[in-house]
Formats: structure tokens, C-alpha cells, sequence
RNA sequence: GGAUAGUUGGCAGAGUGGUCGAAUGCGCUGGUCUUGAAAACCAGUGUACCGUAAGGUACCGGGGGUUCGAAUCCCUCACUGUCCGCCA
């Protein structure tokens, strides 16, 4: 959520760099300043109200002490007017801040200036191509052929138990997922990530703390019983850790680990973009999130598009980095760069991880502060990235690294998976 | 699931209708003292909003109510502790 004292001040700026989302934000703008300046008024009425009625209840107590019964009736008199008044005037503000907030949740984060201009994924920006595309020849099998082939992974046996997008792995299947993520766990915390056991599901608050509620809540599942949300991704209970907190100067740098399952409904996605592991149900992943203080966080964000560059080498996989355009940018992020890694039998990229700095948008809802010695509390840069998701990531190995005799592990991941080959 | 007790400032913990944003202790910050430190003593120490400021308003788990006045009474929800039941 845009901090409203930042739309006073740079109402302008903002709708410039909106522009990189190709959309126009000065209406919303214009109607939050306007309201926001009738609420404060509306405020100082009330304040006077109930300070004037807070001084007559007060010498209406002073009045009963001293016994003066009947003048303390008198003044008991003029406080109806007093209380209809501040009732009429609460009422107002809190629609006029409803207002305020019902048009600020609406509003997405302010691209960082570098964001390029664009509609959709067509206007990424390649910042980075590394690592050779294989040449498979004739004979290359797409990654749900080679689960099969291989039994690694049963979809239809998913189906049956859940549904589709609910894949059961098998064998050296359900090893190499376990072997990745404690690489990808073991990786992090080299990188100075301490690894947390999150929640894996999560209540109201959470959910629009980072920035899922309100809007979003048809991409998670949801237990109406008992309110709580299955998280969608890892961010959402880690980065809540950290909501309603104030922190010292010298706490930073937060960086926190986690592997978890992820949950999205994905409801409308169809095609071959849904074909075997490209798009999920229940998919597992590992994420890094970073609290960090708003003069370091773009330094940040490049060491963990870094750190998930060097798996990407570990594991053999040719990749590329997109500086996401305004277009595909999320609702929440300053400035994503998404990784990619070539699916060589389906000719495809795959995203694999999405890395973004929120700024303070996240951290103005979570109401995520740090304290300057002696200063006031400012709100927090919260960060985050896959690091990585699986599901793309195993689809890429089966299919890159497959030969006519079966499929390599590349050489970093064989102390998880004790195996060389599948 | 049943019974019962709770939820107060960074922590502990008082406060059961008025002068309570809230005693006291601990912690923290600054000062005095000291060669330095400790101790002792003194002062300060929540958040948000409004206001140029002085100052004002709100917040004692959340929401609602009673009252001239609520941390305190009532309703409701959430959470926590304890006991019982069930269970990995």
C-alpha cells in the first residue's frame, strides 16, 4: 500500500513513473489528496469535540466530589449535543478513511525508475543470457515423457488422490525433489540465510500484510471453517514474521530461509502452459526473504539475483535474467527480475524464480518499521525471491540432461541425491 | 470438544467507574560521581493522527454497548494458560 504522506509530497513523480504500467494514476491520486484533506478536517472537529466533552466530564467528577450535585446536572445537560456531534463526526472519518482505503488498496507499487515500459511479458527486458543449450538431437523426450519413462513422477495417480496438478513423485523422483531443496536450503545458508519452519497456513492479517488480501484471495485455497489461507508461497508467512514490528538499526541485515510447500489455485490457467510440471497445484519451494533498510535494499536485491544465479550454474542449466516491464510487474514489486531457465525439450523458458524489492509497500501495511538512533520509526525495504521453485527446475534437469541411456545429475546436486543417473 | 482462569507499556506486574497514557520493579538512554568500570543518585524512556507551534485526540487483545466519564461494568469474537476427554 502507497504511503499517503508520499502521494502528497511526489504526486507527480508517481504518476510519472506509473507510466511504466501503462497506467494513469493521477485521478486516483487527485481523489485520495482531496479525501485525505476533508478527513483531516473532519478530524480536527472531532479532536475539538471530544476534548471539549472530555473537560466537562472531567469537572463533572470534580463537581460530584465536591458535592455540588446540582451543577454537575446542569453541565450533564450540554454533553447530548457534545456526544451526538462526535458520533456524527466518527462516523464521517471512518467513511472517509474507508474511502482513502478502499482506493489505495487498488493501487499497485510505484515502478522503480528503471522498470521499462510494457504490456506484457513481450517487453522483459533480457539483462543476462549464460549457459549453452543443449543439443539433444533426435531423440529428446519433454520431461513429462521422461517421468514416465523413467517413473518418476505418476500425474494420473494425482489425479485420482487430489486432482490434477497434484503430482505424486516416485523413487529417485521423490529423491532428487528432497535433494534439491536441501541443496537449495544448504546454498542459502551459505549465502547467510537462517532457515525457518514457517507456518504453512496463515490467517487474514497475514495474507494482506504482504499484499494477497484483499483482491487476490481467489489464488489461494482457503478454510472457511477455521478463516486460514494455504500459502501461496513461503514470502507470506516469513514476511509476517516481521508485521507490527519496530526494529533497531543494528538488526539489519534479516535474511531468512525456507523450504515449504506452495499452494495456488491457479484458477483459468489451461494449455501447455498447465502440461506436466509447468504449472502446479502443490509445488515445493525454497525462498529467501531479506528485511533491509531502505539506503541498501537495491544492493540487496542484486546479491540475491546473484545468489540464485550461481544454483542456476551449479545445477547445469542454461538461463537468462529479465528486468521485468511495467506490464508484468506484480502488484506489490518496486523492481522484479525473474529467472528463466531453457526447458530444451519444450523449446521454452521457464520462470523459475522471481526475485523483487517491495520497498516499503509491503512494509507499510505489514507496519514493518526500524528505528534511527533517536529518531522516528520509518518504515522497512522487504524483499524476496525463489531460490528456488522445483517443479520448473526438475522439468529443465530431466530434459537438458538427458541422454539415450538415461538422465545425468550434474555434479553439485550428486552429494544430495547420491545418485549419478537416473 | 467440556470446564476454568487470563490477555495492561521492551519485559515483569499493580490498577475494578473520575485527577490513569496508566503505580512499582527490571531493562534501555543521558548525566553526576570514578583513573576506568560497577554500585549509588538524578533525569529521560510507547505508537499513531491533527496542528507552524503551544497543544489536542486516540490506543490497556479485536469489535460493539452502558455512562456526563470505562483499563475498570455489559455483550461478542479472537488468542493464551490450566484441568479433563480425544489424538500424531
Amino acid at each position: 500500500m502507497l504511503e499517503l504522506q508520499r502521494i502528497r509530497e511526489q504526486k507527480d513523480e508517481m504518476i510519472k513513473l506509473f507510466s511504466a504500467r501503462n497506467i494513469n494514476v493521477t485521478e486516483w491520486l487527485n481523489e485520495v489528496i482531496e479525501l485525505d484533506e476533508s478527513r483531516r478536517k473532519i478530524q480536527g472537529k472531532l479532536d475539538d469535540t471530544l476534548a471539549e466533552g472530555n473537560k466537562i466530564a472531567k469537572s463533572i467528577g470534580q463537581l460530584f466530589k465536591e458535592g455540588k450535585q446540582a451543577e454537575a446536572n446542569v453541565l450533564k445537560e450540554k454533553t447530548g449535543e457534545l456526544k451526538e456531534l462526535s458520533k456524527t463526526l466518527k462516523e464521517e472519518e471512518a467513511t472517509t478513511q474507508n474511502k482513502i482505503n478502499e482506493i489505495l488498496y487498488q493501487i499497485p507499487n510505484v515502478p522503480n525508475p528503471t522498470v521499462p515500459q510494457g504490456n506484457s511479458d513481450e517487453d522483459n527486458e533480457v539483462v543476462l543470457t549464460k549457459g549453452a543449450i543443449p543439443d539433444l538431437g533426435e531423440h529428446k523426450l519433454p520431461h513429462w515423457e521422461l517421468a514416465k519413462k523413467y517413473n518418476l513422477i505418476d500425474f494420473e495417480l494425482g489425479v485420482k488422490i487430489s486432482g490434477a496438478g497434484f503430482p505424486v513423485y516416485l523413487g529417485k523422483g521423490a529423491k532428487l525433489q528432497r535433494a534439491l531443496i536441501n541443496f537449495f536450503i544448504d546454498e542459502a545458508e551459505k549465502a547467510g540465510f537462517e532457515e525457518v519452519i514457517p507456518p504453512l497456513l496463515v490467517n487474514e492479517a497475514s495474507g494482506f500484510g504482504t499484499g494477497q488480501l484483499p483482491d487476490k484471495e481467489g489464488q489461494m485455497y482457503h478454510d472457511a471453517t477455521d478463516n486460514l489461507f494455504l500459502i501461496p508461497t513461503s514470502e507470506v508467512p516469513i514476511t509476517n514474521i516481521y508485521r507490527d514490528v519496530i526494529l533497531e538499526k543494528n538488526d539489519f541485515p534479516i535474511k531468512k530461509t525456507a523450504y515449504t510447500p506452495c499452494f495456488r489455485r491457479e484458477a483459468g490457467s489451461y494449455g501447455k502452459d498447465v502440461r506436466g510440471l509447468n504449472r502446479l497445484h502443490q509445488f515445493d519451494k525454497v525462498e529467501i526473504v531479506q528485511i533491509a533498510h531502505p539506503d541498501n535494499s537495491y544492493q540487496r536485491l542484486d546479491e540475491m539475483v546473484e545468489h540464485v544465479k550461481s544454483l542456476l550454474e551449479k545445477l547445469e542449466l542454461p538461463y537468462r535474467v529479465l528486468r521485468l516491464c511495467g506490464g508484468d510487474l506484480g502488484f506489490t514489486s518496486a523492481l522484479t527480475f525473474d529467472l528463466e531457465v531453457y526447458s530444451a525439450a519444450q523449446e521454452m523458458w521457464l520462470e523459475v524464480s522471481s526475485v523483487s524489492n517491495f520497498e516499503t509497500f509491503q512494509a507499510n501495511r505489514l507496519k514493518l518499521r526500524f528505528k534511527e538512533d533517536g529518531g522516528k520509526p520509518q518504515l522497512a525495504h522487504t524483499l524476496n525471491g525463489s531460490a528456488l521453485a522445483l517443479p520448473r527446475i526438475v522439468a529443465a534437469l530431466l530434459e537438458n540432461h538427458q541422454t539415450a541411456d538415461g538422465i545425468n545429475i550434474p555434479e553439485a546436486l550428486r552429494p544430495y541425491t547420491k545418485f549419478d543417473k537416473i
